[in-house]
This record gives C-alpha cells, sequence and structure tokens, in this order.
DNA sequence: CTGAAAGCGCTAACAA
DNA sequence: TTGTTAGCGCTTTCAG
C-alpha cells in the first residue's frame, strides 16, 4: 500500500489481476469482438481498480493503428482561431487513435519545401486550415505523396477532397435576414479579401437574402474591403458619406464591423440607434467593443474536431480497401445576437 | 528509385548504410559520447542521405527518457493566450524529450479530482497557466505526487517552485515613465481583478514610477476595476467624469483601455488629442480598433517555451540526484507603442 | 570505443 | 473464445 506507484500499471497486470490472457485483456480494452461477456467485465474491473491508461507509443509501435497526423499552419491565422483549432484537434486526436503534431511551415518555403517538411515528420495525414487549404500546389503535391489532406474551410471544396466547414452563403444568407426582419432595406455590405473565396460567398448569401425578399441590390451600397480593421474604416466611411446612406451595415467580418462602429461613432452617430451594425466570426473582438457585435460564429474547436475523424475514417477504409467515405461535412453556425443591431429610425 | 517509400527509414537502415552497428549509430544519433569521429560522421552521413528521423514512440518506449507533461487549462483562459502557450509547448517539447498532453479540467472539478485526472495521464510534470498557477491547493497535491509544476505568470513565486513570468510591475513602471516623459502629470489608473496579484503589481509598477518623479498619487485617479470591458467602462466613466480629469489614462488591460477609449468617443474627446490611453497585454484587441493601443506585450509562446525547458531541467537533476536548479525565470516584456497616447493638450 | 542481447508495452498473426 | 509467438524501433544493460 505505498503512496507513490513508481510505474504505471501495464496491461500485463490487468491481465494477471482479471485472470486472463494478456492478449484477451488487449481485445477487451480495445472492444474488439471475440471476447466473452464474463472476461470483458473481469477486465474493466481489473482496469478500472489499476487505473489502468494504455501506453500511447507501445500501441503506435506495435500496431499501425496509430498513425501521425499533422496540423500545419502559416503564421497568418491569428491565435485565437489556431488556438481553438489546437484545442479542437487535441482533445479528438487520442480518442481516434491518431497522434497529433504540429507543424509551422516556414514564411517563404516552396510548396516543395514544406511537403519535405511535413514527410519528414512521418505523418500519414495533415490538417489545413486557411490559408494553406487553398494552396493548391501544395494539396496535390501532398496527395502525390499519398498523404491525406483535409481541408478547414477551404475556398471550394473538390470532389474527392476532404473538408470541413461551413455554409458561409447560408450563414450570410440569414444574417441578411435577420436585419431584414428588424425592418431594414437598405443595407451596405462590407466585402473581405477578394482573394478570399468566403467574401464572395458571403456576398453571395447576401444578395440571394436581398433578391428573396424583392430589394434591388444597390451596387453603391457594396463597398470594398479586405478583412482588415483599416480597411473597413474606408468602407464604412464611404458607405456613412453617401447622399443616402444605409440603416443597417453587413460587414464581412468583426474587424471591419468594428471598423464602421468606429465611423459612426466619429461621425456622432448612435449605434445600433442611427444605424445597425453586424459582424462575422464572433471573435473576441466582438464582445470586447461597444456595443458588442452581433455577428455569426463558427464553431472552429468541432471543425478541427471532424477534420481528425475524417482522416481517421479515410485511414480505416484505406486499410480495409474500401471506397472512400464522405468527404466534405458542414457544420452548423450560430448567429449570436448581441447589441450591434435594431430596428431602423424612423424618417 | 520507387517515388513511394512505404516505410520510413530506420535506425537499422541507417546503421547498415553507415557501416556500424546499431548501437553505435544510435549513440552518434544523439551525440552521446564515446563515438569515435569517423564513426559519427558516416552515420551523419548516412541519416543524412536516407532522411532519416527517430521514432519518437519507439524512443519513448525504450528509454525512460521521454517523459509526459500535461499542459492543463481550466476553461477561463482566452483561447489566443490559450494558443500561443499551445504553440510554445509543443514547438518546445519534442526538443527536450517530452510528451506534451493537454489536458483541459472540468469547470466545477475539486483539486482532487482535477489532480486524478493529471495522476490517470502519467505525467510527470505539469504546466499551469492563470488562473490554476494560484490553486493552492492544487499545486500542493500535484506535488505530494511527486509530479513537477511550473507556473505560468504566478501571482508570487515562492522558492522552489518552477515558474516562469514577466515582471508586472517594472513593465508597468515602464509604461507609467512613458507617459510621464510624454508631459503627463494627472494620470488616471484602472485596476484589474483584485483577485488578481498582477492588477496590484501592476498598480505597484505605476505608483512607484510617480513617487520616483516626484508626482503625488491621486487617489481619486485610482479606479476600480476586474479586467472586463464592461468594468472598463464604469471606471472610465468615473475618471472623465471628474471635476479635473486626467489627461491619460493607464487600463491594466487592453479591454478596459478599448472601453476608455469608448467613453472618451462618446464623451467627444479625441484620443490621444484630449487624452491618452494605454493598455495591456497586447492583444489582438489593442491594433483591431482605433486608435490602435500603445500597450505592454508579454512573450506567451516564449513563457510556455521555457516552462517546457524547465521541466526538462527538472527531470535531469532529478535523474541525476543533483540539486534543484533555477526556479523562477523573468522574461522580456516589450512596450508597443501605436497610436492611443501623444503629449497632452495644452490648457 | 564498439557490439550483442534483451526488453520496453502492446498488438498482428497464427494456432488451440 | 482464448492463448502463444513474434516483433514494432529504439535504448539499455553488459561484454568485448
Amino acid at each position: 500500500m505505498q503512496r507513490n506507484d513508481r510505474k504505471p500499471p501495464t496491461i500485463k497486470d490487468v491481465a494477471a489481476r482479471a485472470g486472463v490472457s494478456v492478449m484477451t485483456a488487449s481485445r477487451a480494452i480495445n472492444g474488439k469482438a471475440l471476447v466473452s461477456p464474463s472476461a470483458r467485465q473481469a477486465v474493466a474491473r481489473a482496469v478500472e481498480a489499476l487505473g489502468y491508461v494504455p501506453n500511447a507509443s507501445a500501441r503506435a509501435l506495435a500496431g499501425s493503428a496509430d498513425r501521425r497526423v499533422a496540423l500545419l499552419h502559416s503564421n497568418s491565422t491569428t491565435s485565437a482561431y489556431l488556438g481553438e483549432l489546437l484545442l479542437g484537434a487535441l482533445a479528438e486526436a487520442p480518442q481516434r487513435h491518431l497522434h497529433l503534431v504540429v507543424e509551422q511551415c516556414a514564411p517563404g518555403a516552396s510548396a516543395q519545401e514544406v511537403v519535405d517538411q511535413v514527410a519528414q515528420a512521418h505523418v500519414a495525414g495533415v490538417i489545413l486550415p486557411p490559408p494553406l487549404c487553398d494552396w493548391s500546389e501544395l494539396v496535390d503535391l501532398l496527395t502525390q505523396r499519398d498523404i491525406a489532406v483535409v481541408a478547414i474551410a477551404p475556398d471550394r471544396d473538390g470532389p474527392d477532397r476532404l473538408s470541413v466547414g461551413t455554409d458561409d452563403r447560408h450563414a450570410a444568407y440569414d444574417l441578411a435576414r435577420h436585419l431584414i426582419d428588424l425592418g431594414h432595406r437598405r443595407i451596405g455590405f462590407i466585402e473581405g479579401n477578394p482573394r478570399h473565396r468566403a467574401s464572395a460567398r458571403r456576398l453571395q448569401g447576401f444578395r440571394d437574402c436581398l433578391a428573396d425578399h424583392g430589394i434591388a441590390v444597390d451596387d453603391a451600397l457594396v463597398a470594398a474591403g479586405d478583412f482588415s480593421f483599416r480597411s473597413g474604416l474606408d468602407a464604412a466611411e464611404l458607405l456613412l458619406g453617401l447622399a443616402t446612406p444605409p440603416t443597417a451595415i453587413f460587414a464581412c467580418n468583426d474587424d471591419m464591423a468594428a471598423a464602421a462602429i468606429t465611423v459612426a461613432h466619429q461621425r456622432r452617430l448612435n449605434v445600433p440607434g442611427d444605424i445597425s451594425i453586424c459582424g462575422f466570426d464572433d471573435t473576441p473582438l466582438a464582445s470586447a467593443i461597444w456595443p458588442a457585435l452581433t455577428t455569426i460564429r463558427q464553431p472552429i474547436r468541432d471543425m478541427s474536431r471532424e477534420a481528425i475523424g475524417l482522416l481517421a475514417m479515410r485511414f480505416r477504409s484505406q486499410d480495409e480497401g474500401s471506397g472512400d467515405s464522405i468527404a466534405a461535412v458542414k457544420l452548423d453556425y450560430q448567429l449570436i445576437r448581441r447589441q450591434s443591431d435594431a430596428v431602423p429610425a424612423r424618417h
């Protein structure tokens, strides 16, 4: 009855305590078939009593079951985004018997160099957050090397391409409808970086919604932007400087929405009294400004969780030689209503 | 010359190619002594040619060298902070031959429960970010179980306690001095959560600086807060509503500084023309508002990197039976000057 | 300085 | 349904 168990219990200890062979213990622990209920129970009890936890290294070494997968990132995403991604992946990986490694690709590296780096890591799969997931040269090279790729929120999901994301168009549609339901008819839109397809999809959802509600889209109300706060300032300046300014602004991300609020305040406009302003993404910024932003939240953590799941599934079907399974999963977004929107002021 | 090397090369391949035994290869690869220069070189060449990378699992399984360490977090820190911490730790751990696992402790769990959870993970050490690092019951329990603990930015670093952080007092002193150098004499201060010692240390640095410059601290200029945006609003309201308002405000974090800017704008004050406002932490928020905040940046990623280093060092000295080494490391902070500060307006 | 043997904890494959 | 044998890739003995 010593306080400090120097060594953690091994499967041998479990087997001994359960009165079965190591193999039976192994099978029971891994939930395989072909184990009698009684043995299964005995093992379960032993595991419980000993506080046994399988040794991941040994498992990886023995079977070819545990594979390594990498979360490859450039330094261009924010650490909040990356943090969420990491948390999801780190939580899911062990459950799927995958080892997660994190790789950062060097700033100026060529696709070939990045692939070499990944290959060095002996990974069987890679999770690619934006903007990496849209670097087709990289994706192709990886695929050629038989490394599975799953894209997080890619610009477009090709067939036979593993991806997870949300439906930007649909989310934008919903947000636009929210504004319309409030009574807005002149709604300004601040575009994101034209190189990101997400921006185009959001605009599309916005346009579709207006069209469906019989509202003509005034092109003067669609201002260019690039997702940066700075660009949001200019766009909002333009929109609010119009002869007939909009009663609401739909910004393609929170940063630009925050900028729009800043401009509104500079112009002595009350938000949301005089003008409603909505964002997209629900970054921490959204709730750290006043008024807090009504915005769309994407389940980032769940995305990487799903990504790991997709990889695990792909490996399984590879092993079984069966055809590929589901390729693109779409997760639900959420409209977060805070204080930056309201019914339009009477004229 | 096949395209797809099915299996990665093992140490056997390296040894064969170098014309030495597996053991010599192992020793050479790990930089151990007792290897002839010629052998060492041959192995190095073989490694290079084969693109050999040691298999971490096998290494962990064979030696007792690789230990597991956990980054334990509650869900109370922001994901940006956690993300940075993760990136630092994930990058450093393999280099130190440590396996990093990430554990989230359940919201309402007792210290005992959390320790049990950690023990389950077979870790030899734990990295504790705030506020976990200040939960002394937890730290004690962990220590009793012979699990090394390193605290990230703890409220106070005891002797014999591994910790890494920055010098809050000193950083606050520097920021205050920056304001004084600009010409400010009436400087408001917005406190953080009184339960966080960091808040007190920042106030102390602020006071010390004023004292050193012969400026009396007017207690009316020190407003309570709790690090939240909301509390910053109230504090700023109070400060700016004073008969003789300050010409500058030093907020204990960026969120409250952002709030102060909001209030200033509501009162038709120009920032920084009419009033300078500084933050602390350099969160993404700092550069996503207008004007962008002058603030203090803490090297969060480096902190977790250092934390891993401390653990590795501790293990090494444990193994060698030597006494404990350096316990508390302080990292350099940085004063980031942006657009929220300026010389005070003439009266 | 170098090498051979043994085994880390676990699981495929094969028997029983 | 169960147990046995072998071996994953590496490092630790312990002998050369």
